[in-house]
DNA sequence: TGTGTGGATACTGTATACATTGGGTCGGAG
DNA sequence: CTCCGACCCAATGTATACAGTATCCACACA
């Protein structure tokens, strides 16, 4: 018994919208690393008061998609470093939540939205459109996220993606990549309507492989001097649009 | 080359001040699940307005720390559900952050720290002190969480710590297990000292492994009825320090 | 006596005013 | 010409005022 009339969609607070959108700005990539986001400028930007601006940016910081420079907040340049230490992270977690929800991908209707999800991949790329690749890439983890049982791995993964997402753009825009990680995402899939979680497991943690050397690959063309192991992938490469300069001596 | 000038510890922003306070709060275990925090009644405990308390607050929600109850935050009262959602976090990264950190413990001053905590562990063993085992066993986690190079995995491992120390002092509390989580640690120096990763992964997963057993039987004893997984583990068992009742019923 | 409605109250959400600090620029002195 | 210092501005940290809303209690009516 469905109650017919559903709890009215009160617009949640000023502080989640400004979060959201601020956070899909960042996934999208459209925000270059040193940028600095200030809340009398956010704030006017999306017409509501410094409060709620503050509110969303400490989140962001809390969740490391902006890092504190000095007092107000930037976009942090990932460093091949970072980069390793987010890969580390998701090797441990991803494959183990993939593993967590291959009793459940046996029956059909279950896995209804991951095929969807597969099937909008596999059209944007048949299509070339590098953009709605990544989204149905998205798509893609959100729709088996939404199965895995345990709510706290669910942030950790949403987490560390969303870090890479930032800059997934770099390596999605190749073709090839895209046929890569399309070949991983169909393996995943066919493991989990088989139901076999150590498969799936192994098929994520192969497909997290290929990812990260295509990412390394890719940045390695773009900045060669990536060696060291310090510097910044990437750097900006347009103007920052406000008058502000980006430092690059980061203070940490 | 560790700089021997560390940055002058200019005391943080109010909010941060705040944040620390109400976390070691929840850490040591002082707060009742279910105890509504109230940015006012916190506000003028402490001495500062409502602005830095509401930024704790936040912070710790999205920390986990906390839940939000309708408007205001409460105290999460864990369910056995969320034990093993938290020990299933733990078993995937402990593990490894420990094998990440046994190529740098085969040097005794490196191992210095952690072996002080684990003296320290001991000796409050022996003197029977649940509440400086409980100290010195954050201790020992401090160190040789120091030492991990990933600082993400850091957080993670922190955070999910954290959540169980809070409710720890109930298991802590039995001399019996004080005993084997001595065991337990000085298992894992052991195969520290031997720099053998997989071997202190290993003893580190039988060390969750043993906690997490403890725990669910402690609580057990307490709390009967919680087969069917979904019944708070601690109930308030002490009146709540204000004259807030702390209202049973949850909107929710 | 029970239920429903209305008001009062207390809390959070948001905005804004004020304080403070850091950086940048301009001017003067060496 | 360069370097140092002081002032100014801009951005954040903090406090407080205001508004909205949910909860609780009391009172009235069935």
């Amino acid at each position: 018994m469905v109650p017919l009339l559903k709890p009215v969609e009160r617009s949640a607070g000023l502080g989640e919208q400004v979060y959201h959108k601020l956070r899909a700005l960042l996934r999208n990539g459209v925000t270059v690393a040193g940028q600095p986001l200030q809340e009398v400028q956010l704030a006017e930007q999306m017409g509501v008061s410094r409060t709620p601006v503050r509110e969303a940016l400490k989140r962001l910081a809390s969740e490391g998609l902006l890092v504190s420079d000095g007092r107000s907040f930037v976009v942090p340049a990932l460093t091949l470093d970072d980069v390793n230490d987010i890969y580390e992270i998701r090797f441990l977690v991803e494959p183990a939540a993939i593993r967590s929800i291959a009793k459940l991908t046996r029956s059909p209707q279950v896995r209804r939205s991951i095929e969807d999800a597969l099937a909008a991949t596999a059209r944007a790329h048949k299509a070339g459109d590098a953009e709605a690749f990544r989204e149905a890439n998205v798509c893609f983890r959100a729709a088996w996220l939404a199965l895995v049982p345990n709510p706290r791995l669910v942030r950790i993964v949403e987490q560390y993606s969303d870090h890479m997402q930032r800059i997934r753009a770099l390596t999605l825009g190749d073709p090839e990549i895209r046929t890569t990680v399309l070949r991983g995402l169909n393996r995943i899939t066919a493991e989990l309507a088989a139901g076999d979680g150590d498969a799936a497991a192994l098929a994520m943690r192969e497909h997290l492989a290929e990812a990260k050397r295509a990412f390394i690959a890719a940045v390695g063309l773009t900045d060669n001097a990536s060696a060291a192991g310090a510097s910044p992938l990437h750097t900006p490469n347009r103007p920052v649009p406000d008058g502000n300069r980006p430092k690059e001596g980061r203070a940490r």
